[in-house]
DNA sequence: GTTTCGGTTCTTTTT
DNA sequence: GAACCGAAAC
């Protein structure tokens, strides 16, 4: 029943990638080379052949990408595409941890703590330990060099020593945080990001049983952006792979811009060496881009000669060349893209095909104020991601501590909402009532009250009841009605006192509980709400969403995405590439790979904007020098506009 | 000893 | 903003 005409629908470098034969496949998908339709198209080509879809994986990076490719594929070929399984590494190490965990020694019902939970954690350690606030890394610093040991599989103490090379931090000290900070996230039945995909490798690794049960499920497993996987992740593939070696993997090295968290893109230029047998296929023909962006695109990423060479063929008719804006400052180039956006906005586009792009968040903060001024519509992938604002946190925590009693962090986080509690009456409470509370019991709940102080225990008694009622009204398959009765019972009178911003914040929550919906038990939402970013918040939380407007991002979060028009913010040296990158010492191939992914987002024109000086916090000025990728560029591609003084 | 409040400083990139 | 620091208030 094949009513899917391939041939018609694809050019011949993807036809030939999605009709490959069985084994190992290697896809090098150019930026805009229909790299989403191959894969797409793969899936539905598996299935019309007769395979199980339950049977068939999916991995991607982002929530978006999976959930894109799902629906694309069906489109192709209906309900045919049901069950199978299609997501991000971490969901699908979630997924199996939620079953086998208990294997390696958690509880199947431990806590995935975000970025903001690990922080928490890791700076509780510090303080514990007198390492606060003097010569001692912060605890992000802490987390970044922790998560590249775990994504790279190397010892912390060498990857410490490394970062802080000829700072005079103590080493020691360093591995004593990352020693206590790895037994606490045990004591609280947790786990944070890096150790869902270590924990899914050990999982294979440690259980043959396991390992081959899903060795034997899986008959065809595809990886998207197979250039980002690290360590950890190419070896868990490996493992899976192994026994069908069904295995095909798309990527550019070209775009491989994780390096920083781990990411090898030696693992798509050594892939058939791994793979003996690989069968290469190139996908070269561009579909999104005009030629004088391409040539632009091209002369820049050939400033990287160790990478697999392949280059961007046109087949769009010949258009305007990229323009390099020379503008005064921050304000000035505000200013120029407002002016720029009304002429496009008359030419007939929509607001909804511009983006801004820039390498990071605080580089659009006067574009935000000018595009306000005007009433421009704008959507902002913020820095701050939804689900780790305070009041959504706060929310949640104590469905998170019913869930699992043993959750320290949100224990914490709950009993600071309440007066005259703080982080360390918190913790020593925590302490008293032996590193564990269950409210949902009696005796537990009782524990709790007599250790609170008396302001504390009027405020807590309109929650305790939550607990009670729990296991009575059967809230555990509806996790939003715990948030609503806490926020109901005490969240929302706490919210007005606290909040200056109170309505906005309360939008969030009633989002939030909307959201909730689709899950049908309280683990199942915690889980998917640490996983998410909030990109994709923004396209499932019903109350953010129905924004139209130009897009503000940063070049990582814009990865896969296409627009007509795209400005690039402040391409100056120190800025994009960042100083802080080239400090680093790595060099800045990533960076020019970072550049590469913002030229090719664009489909019609191109602005790089470049600000002669950047104003310094003391209200002086500092000059800056040219992007080195935009000097690198030949000038004949490229047009120059002059704006001077506005 | 802790909490709370007000003022100041500083922003890389993310699952 | 939000994280951090210092000082007042409990």
């Amino acid at each position: 029943m094949s009513n899917i005409d391939f041939e018609k629908a694809l050019n011949s470098e993807q036809l030939a990638a999605v009709t490959a034969p069985d084994g190992p496949v290697l896809v090098i998908a150019a930026a805009g080379t229909g790299k989403t339709r191959t894969l797409t198209y793969r899936v539905a080509y598996l299935v019309e052949k007769g395979v199980d879809p339950r049977r068939v994986l999916l991995l991607t990076f982002t929530n978006r990408a999976a959930r894109e490719m799902l629906e694309r594929a069906q489109g192709l070929v209906g309900e045919g595409v049901g069950g199978l399984w299609g997501g991000t590494f971490h969901h699908m190490a979630n997924r199996m941890l939620r079953r086998h965990g208990d294997l390696l020694g958690y509880k199947l019902d431990y806590t995935i703590l975000d970025q903001d939970d690990s922080r928490s954690l890791v700076r509780a350690i510090a303080d514990e330990r007198g390492l606060l606030g003097k010569h001692f890394p912060k605890p992000d610093v802490l987390l970044g060099v922790f998560g590249l040991a775990a994504n790279t599989s190397k010892p912390v103490h060498d990857v410490a020593a490394a970062h802080f090379e000829d700072h005079p931090i103590n080493i020691e000290d360093v591995v004593k945080v990352w020693k206590a900070y790895e037994a606490r996230k045990r004591q609280l039945n947790g786990m944070d990001f890096d150790d869902l995909l270590c924990n899914g490798l050990k999982l294979f690794r440690d259980h043959q049983e396991v390992l081959a049960k899903y060795q034997e499920h899986f008959q065809y497993i595809l990886v998207d952006e197979y250039q980002d996987t690290n360590t950890i992740q190419a070896s868990w593939v490996d493992l899976l792979a192994e026994k069908k070696r069904n295995l095909l993997v798309v990527g550019d090295d070209f775009q491989s811009i994780y390096s920083w968290r781990g990411a090898d893109f030696r693992n798509i230029l050594s892939f058939p060496q791994r793979y003996p047998g690989t069968v290469v296929f190139k996908l070269e023909t561009n579909y999104r881009s005009v030629p004088e962006i391409l040539a632009v695109a091209n002369a820049c990423i050939a400033g990287n000669p160790e990478q697999f060479q392949k280059s961007l063929r046109a087949v769009r008719p010949a258009s305007k060349k990229p323009k390099v804006v020379h503008v005064r400052a921050g304000e000035e180039q505000a200013l120029y893209i407002v002016q720029k956006i009304k002429e496009l906005r008359r030419k007939g586009y929509t607001m909804n095909d511009v983006a801004v792009l820039y390498r990071a968040h605080f580089h659009a903060m006067e574009l935000q104020l000018e595009l306000a001024r005007e009433r421009i519509p704008f959507v902002i992938t913020s820095g701050v991601r939804f689900f780790e604002q305070a009041h959504i946190k706060d929310v949640c925590s104590l469905l998170r501590l019913i869930v699992n009693p043993g959750d320290e962090l949100a224990f914490i986080r709950l009993m600071g909402l309440m007066p005259k509690v703080g982080e360390k009456t918190a913790a020593k409470i925590w302490a008293a009532l032996g590193g564990r509370c269950d409210i949902k019991d009696a005796t537990g709940a009782r524990a709790l009250r007599e250790k609170l102080p008396a302001a504390a225990r009027v405020e807590w008694a309109k929650v305790e009841p939550i607990g009670a009622a729990y296991e009575k009204d059967s809230l555990a398959d509806d996790p939003g009605e715990v948030i609503f009765r806490f926020v109901k019972e005490f969240y929302d009178e706490y919210a007005v006192e606290t909040f200056e911003n109170y309505d906005r914040r309360k939008e969030d929550i009633d989002a939030l509980i909307d959201f909730t919906t689709r899950f049908e038990t309280g683990e199942a939402f915690l889980s998917e709400m640490s996983l998410l970013t909030n990109l994709d918040a923004e396209t499932d939380m019903p109350a953010q969403g129905q924004e139209s407007g130009i897009k503000l991002s940063t070049v990582h979060q814009a990865k896969g995405l296409e627009w007509n028009v795209v400005f690039v913010l402040w391409a100056v040296d120190g800025m994009f590439p960042s100083s802080r990158s080239l400090n680093e010492g790595a060099g800045d191939g990533e960076e020019r790979r970072l550049f590469y992914v913002a030229a090719t987002r664009a489909k019609d024109e191109l602005f790089l904007m470049m600000p002669e000086v950047r104003r310094t916090r003391d209200g002086g000025v500092m000059f800056c020098e040219p992007s080195r990728f935009v000097r690198e560029i030949p000038v004949s591609l490229l047009e120059d506009e002059n704006v001077g003084f506005i």
